[in-house]
DNA sequence: CGTATGACGTGCA
DNA sequence: GTGCACGCCATAC
């Protein structure tokens, strides 16, 4: 485990609720570094941990960004537990 | 240490 | 609203 920057985004984006959305520079932001943008995205991207929600992370411009997995699927997911907040 | 890459952000025309 | 350019940072080699 390091301690590094992308375990303290990882972390981040981790405790990110349902239904809510936060964008990389938001999540930079927390890690430490609101500039650090590219560099979560990047983290995000060579982090294939199912336990870390990443789909809920979107750019500053409200764009869905990117997905490990395809951003269909990521569109996917948020229409899923974004859109729908019915029980 | 220097270079290259990347799921970004902001500013300007 | 759209397109282009620059800056910023972390990681890998």
């Amino acid at each position: 485990m390091d301690t590094s920057f992308k375990q303290r985004v990882l972390t981040i984006v981790k405790k990110i609720p349902q239904g809510q959305t936060m964008t990389y520079g938001q999540v930079a932001a927390l890690a430490g570094n609101s500039k650090a943008s590219r560099a979560v995205g990047m983290i995000l991207s060579k982090n294939f941990d199912p336990a870390i929600p990443c789909h809920r992370v979107v750019k500053a411009n409200g764009d869905v960004g990117g997905y490990n997995r395809g951003r269909e699927n990521k569109l996917k997911m948020l229409q899923n537990e974004k859109i729908v907040s019915l029980t």
